[in-house]
DNA sequence: AGCACGCCGACT
DNA sequence: GTCGGCGTGCTC
C-alpha cells in the first residue's frame, strides 16, 4: 500500500498539491501538520496536511516530502473548516487563507546556501571576474547566501553567475530550511554544587577576598535569592550588584557559578492582582439580562448602546461567565482601539488570561499566543485581538464579542482572503456552538437590518454612565458665516467663542477634519497647473512641516515647488486643508494653548499614538487636531467640545456608504464630548446645515438614519438588500485594461443582465503606474450566491485563458464594504 | 506567487 | 557579440 498526502501550500493556486509518504509518515502525520516540501526545481515551501489517503495521482509522479515540522497538529479541524468557507465564500485559494491565517513564523522557506565545492583547487584562471570575487569571498567565510552574493557584486540577477560556477565545479548549492520562532530563552546563574556545603562555601569566599568584585557578586546573588525566593536571572544580578556581565563570565568559567536557561513567554502580564468587575447600574443590568435571554434564543446579538453607555461592562459580565464554564472568549476590536486604555481595563479584571494579538506584535510573540490558545493554555482564555485573530486555534470558544461592530477595519480589501472579520466570526461561532455579541453605538445597517429581520437578537442601551446627557450638538452654516464675514481662516465666529469659552475652564477640545497634511491641491494662480503624482491619477498634497509634496495613494514624495513647474509663476495657492493647517490655524488664534495632532503622521512608530494618548489623558494637550483615528474607542475624561471642521467632505464622497459612514463618525466623534459629568458640546461646521445627516446627527435618530439609509440601499439595489461583489481589473497599459474590463462585463452581463454595473473607473483611475476598472455585480438575496460564484470564475478561467487578458490582474471582492 | 526558460534591444 | 529586459508556462 503507498500513502500520500494533500497538502496546502501558502500560494495563490487553486489546487492541493499531492506528495508521497512512508507508512510509518502516514501514521504519524495528521491533517494540521506541517511539512517541509520540495516545489518546483529548486525551492522548499512549507505545506499543511490537509489529507492523508492511498490515492496515487496518474497523471504524474509525486514527489517525496522533505521533513516533518511538527509533533502535533498546528492548525485544528474547525479551522480548516473555517478556512474551506473563507475559500469558497470570499473567492480565494487555500493558500491565500494560510498566509494570512498563520503566524509568518510558522512559513518556512528555503535559503539557497552556497559552499566551496570539495573539488581541489580548481584553475582559477578559468573563472571570470565576478566568479572570481566570489570563489575568492568563499575562502574567507565558509558559506554565502544569494543575498550576500547580491551584495558582493552588487546587482540583482546574480543567477547566472551562480549558475557558471555551477558548471565549473567551483561551488555547490544547497538548500537550507531555518525555523524562524526560537523559543526566548532567559539566563539564570545558581551557585555550583560544589559550594553547597558550609565548609566548601567558606573557603570560597575567602578565596574570593583578594578579587572583591567577584566577592561583591557572589554576596548579591546570595541576598537577591534570600530576598525573592526565586531562580536569579543574570541580568538582575548584574543590575544589582553593579558588575559587568564580564565579573559573572568569569565566575561561571572557574566553576563558582553555574549558568542554566529558561523559557519564558515573550508577552507577560505583569500587572496587579485582578479587580473584581464593577457593579452594573440599572441600565447596564437590564441590557445584560436581555442579552443573556436573547442568547437563549439567538446565536447572534447586537447590542447597540449610545456612546459612552458602559457597553464594556456588559462585555465583563459575560465574560467571566464563559469563562466560568470554562470556554475561550474571543474579543475582537479595531486595529487601533487595541492600543489603548481597555486592554488595561480588561487586564485588570481578568490578569493573566487575557492575551493580545495584533498587527504590531513581533512574529515570536504571535507564535506564543498561537500556542497557548492551541493548548487552551490558562494564559489566552480571552484573546483580545484584531480582525486577524479569527484565525487563531480556537478549540472551546464560548463566545465572540465584536466591538465597534460597525468598523470598516474589519473587512480585510488586501491582499486575498478579502474577509470580513464581524461576519466570519459568526461563522466560527456556529462551528463552536457559541454566541456572538455585535456591540456599537452606530451599527452598520447590515447588523441592524438583521436585527430587525429577526436574524439576529437586538438589545439596546441608550442610557449614558451616570446619566450624563448626550452631548449638546449645533450645526454651523459656514456659507453664511462666509458671507457675513465671520470667518477666520476655516473657523466661525461660533466655533472660535466656544474654544475659547472651553479653555478657560480648563477643558479640553478635539477638532476633528478628516483629511491629513496641509491641503490636498497645490495651484498656480496664473496658469492653473496643480502638481500631480508621477504613478498615481491623483493631485500631490501638501505636507508643510516638511516642506513636501506627498502622494497618499503610492508614497511618492517630491519637495515643495517654489515656483509653478509649467510657468514659473511663484503665485501658488493650496486648495482644501486637512489637519496640520488646522493645527496651524489653531495655534494662532489660541497662542498660549497646547496644541498636538494626532494623524498617520504624528502616530508613526511604535508607541506614537500612546505618546499622544497618555499626553491628553495627562492634560498635557488643550487642543486635539486630528483624523478618523480619534473615534476609535477613546476615552477621553476631560474633554468638553469637539468640533468637525467641515462635514460636506465626507458627506460628497462617491460611495453608496457615504452618509452611512458620515453619520457614524459625526456620532462616534461627538461621543468624545462631555463622558463623565458635564454635558459636552459638539459643533459641526457645514455649507449645508439642512442636510439630513446633519439633522439626523444633530438629533441622534439612528432609527431615523436607518430608515431613509434604507429606502435608498432599497431603491438602488444596494447591500444589505442586495449581496455585491467588486471585480477589479489592474494592468499598466490603459487600453488593454479598457478592453479586458469590457470584455468581462459583457460575458458578466450574458449571466446576469442588468445586475452588472461598469466596467467603470475608480475615482483615482491609475495607482502605482497601475490602470483600474471596477466592475460590480449585485445579487439579489433570492439568487444563489454558490451559482453566482461558480459563474463568475468560470468567466475568470475564460478570461485568463485569453492571452492579451493574462496579464491583467483580477481582484474579487465579496462583500466589499 | 515564485521561478526558469526563452526571445529581443542596448551596451562593452 | 553578451547582459538583462520581461512575456510565458509550470509547480505535486
Amino acid at each position: 500500500m503507498r500513502y500520500f498526502i494533500d497538502v496546502i501550500l501558502p500560494i495563490p493556486l487553486q489546487k492541493l498539491f499531492t506528495y508521497q509518504i512512508t507508512e510509518a509518515e502516514a501514521e504519524f502525520l495528521k491533517p494540521g501538520i506541517r511539512v517541509a516540501v520540495p516545489f518546483g526545481k529548486t525551492k522548499i515551501y512549507t505545506g499543511l496536511v490537509f489529507r492523508i489517503h492511498n490515492q496515487a495521482p496518474t497523471a504524474y509522479d509525486a514527489k517525496e516530502i522533505h521533513q516533518i515540522l511538527d509533533d502535533i497538529p498546528i492548525v485544528n479541524q474547525t479551522q480548516i473548516e473555517l478556512w474551506q468557507w473563507i475559500s469558497s465564500y470570499y473567492m480565494c485559494t487555500l493558500g491565500d487563507v494560510m498566509r494570512a491565517a498563520l503566524p509568518s513564523a510558522f512559513i518556512l522557506e528555503s535559503e539557497t546556501v552556497i559552499t566551496k565545492s570539495n573539488v581541489e583547487a580548481i584553475d582559477e584562471s578559468i573563472l571570470k571576474d565576478d566568479e572570481f570575487l566570489i570563489y575568492e569571498a568563499l575562502h574567507h567565510q565558509s558559506s554565502l547566501k544569494i543575498h550576500d552574493i547580491s551584495s558582493i557584486l552588487d546587482k540583482k540577477n546574480v543567477l547566472p553567475v551562480i549558475k557558471r560556477l555551477i558548471e565549473k565545479e567551483a561551488i555547490t548549492v544547497e538548500e537550507e530550511v531555518y525555523e524562524k520562532y526560537k523559543p526566548k530563552l532567559v539566563r539564570y546563574v545558581k551557585l555550583h554544587a560544589n559550594f553547597s556545603s558550609e565548609h566548601a562555601l567558606q573557603s570560597l569566599l575567602e578565596k574570593l577576598n583578594r578579587a572583591p568584585k567577584q566577592r561583591d557578586v557572589v554576596m548579591t546573588l546570595f541576598s537577591i535569592s534570600a530576598t525573592t525566593k526565586k531562580p536569579v536571572k543574570v541580568k538582575d544580578l548584574t543590575t544589582e550588584s553593579g558588575a559587568s556581565s564580564q565579573i559573572v563570565k568569569s565566575l561561571i568559567d572557574k566553576g563558582v557559578l553555574e549558568e542554566y536557561f529558561i523559557q519564558t513567554d515573550r508577552v507577560q502580564y505583569e500587572g496587579e492582582d485582578n479587580e473584581a468587575s464593577k457593579q452594573l447600574n440599572e441600565h447596564q443590568e437590564i441590557a445584560l439580562k436581555e442579552v443573556q435571554t436573547s442568547f437563549e434564543t439567538n446565536n447572534v446579538t447586537l447590542l447597540h448602546g449610545v456612546t459612552s453607555s458602559g457597553k464594556t461592562e456588559i462585555y465583563v459580565k459575560l465574560i467571566e461567565e464563559v469563562l466560568n464554564s470554562g470556554k475561550q472568549v474571543l474579543y475582537l476590536l479595531p486595529e487601533i482601539a487595541l492600543t489603548t486604555q481597555l486592554v488595561t481595563r480588561l487586564q485588570n479584571y481578568f490578569g493573566e488570561q487575557v492575551a493580545i494579538f495584533h498587527s504590531k506584535y513581533s512574529v515570536h510573540e504571535r507564535v506564543e499566543v498561537w500556542n497557548n490558545v492551541l493548548s487552551s493554555s490558562a494564559k489566552a482564555k480571552i484573546v483580545l485581538g484584531a480582525r486577524s485573530s479569527i484565525f487563531l486555534p480556537f478549540n472551546n470558544l464560548g463566545l465572540i464579542i465584536v466591538d465597534e461592530e460597525h468598523e470598516q477595519s474589519f473587512k480585510q480589501f488586501d491582499p486575498a482572503p478579502r474577509y470580513h472579520a464581524r461576519d466570519t466570526a459568526v461563522v466560527i461561532a456556529a462551528m463552536h456552538k457559541a454566541k456572538v455579541l455585535l456591540g456599537s453605538a452606530t451599527p452598520s445597517l447590515e447588523s441592524y437590518f438583521n436585527a430587525k429581520q429577526g436574524k439576529y437578537g437586538f438589545v439596546e442601551l441608550m442610557h449614558r454612565h451616570n446619566n450624563v446627557l448626550m452631548p449638546d450638538i449645533e450645526l454651523v452654516d459656514i456659507k453664511d458665516k462666509h458671507k457675513r464675514k465671520r470667518m477666520t481662516g476655516h473657523f466661525s465666529d461660533r466655533l472660535i467663542e466656544e474654544i475659547t469659552e472651553v479653555l478657560e475652564e480648563g477643558k479640553q477640545v478635539i477638532l476633528f477634519q478628516n483629511r491629513r497634511g496641509f491641503s490636498p491641491i497645490v495651484e498656480c494662480n496664473t496658469c492653473g497647473h496643480s502638481p500631480q503624482c508621477p504613478n498615481c491619477d491623483v493631485s500631490l498634497t501638501y505636507h508643510q512641516y516638511r516642506s513636501q509634496l506627498r502622494c497618499h495613494y503610492c508614497g511618492y514624495v517630491a519637495a515643495m515647488p517654489q515656483s509653478c513647474e509649467a510657468c514659473g509663476s511663484t503665485d501658488l495657492d493650496t486648495k482644501g486643508f486637512g489637519t496640520e493647517q488646522i493645527e496651524e490655524e489653531v495655534k494662532q488664534l489660541f497662542p498660549k494653548a497646547n496644541v498636538a495632532r494626532m494623524d498617520l503622521d504624528t502616530t508613526r512608530g511604535k508607541y506614537g499614538y500612546e505618546k499622544i494618548i497618555t499626553a491628553l489623558e495627562q492634560q498635557e494637550i488643550d487642543i486635539l487636531v486630528g483624523t478618523q483615528m480619534l473615534t476609535k474607542g477613546l476615552d477621553f475624561r476631560n474633554v468638553k467640545l469637539v468640533g468637525i471642521m467641515n462635514a460636506d467632505n465626507m458627506l460628497n464622497f462617491p460611495d453608496f456608504r457615504a452618509h452611512e459612514r458620515s453619520f457614524q463618525l459625526m456620532v462616534q466623534v461627538s461621543g468624545r464630548a462631555g463622558r463623565t459629568d458635564e454635558r459636552g458640546k459638539v459643533l459641526i461646521q457645514t455649507y449645508n446645515p439642512f442636510h439630513n445627516i446633519l439633522q439626523q446627527v444633530s438629533t441622534n435618530s439612528y432609527v431615523e438614519m436607518f430608515k431613509e439609509q434604507m429606502d435608498d440601499r432599497y431603491n438602488f439595489k444596494y447591500p444589505p438588500i442586495y449581496k455585491q461583489i467588486k471585480i477589479t481589473l489592474k494592468h499598466k497599459d490603459y487600453n488593454r485594461t479598457e478592453t479586458a474590463s469590457i470584455w468581462f462585463a459583457k460575458s458578466l452581463r450574458q449571466f446576469f443582465g442588468d445586475a452588472v454595473l461598469g466596467p467603470e473607473a475608480p475615482p483615482v483611475a491609475r495607482i502605482r503606474n497601475q490602470y483600474h476598472k471596477n466592475i460590480l455585480v449585485k445579487i439579489p438575496k433570492k439568487q444563489s450566491l454558490a451559482k453566482t460564484k461558480e459563474a463568475i470564475i468560470k468567466i475568470n478561467n475564460s478570461f485568463s485563458s485569453i492571452k492579451d487578458f493574462r496579464s491583467v490582474k483580477v481582484i474579487l471582492n465579496v462583500d466589499n464594504f
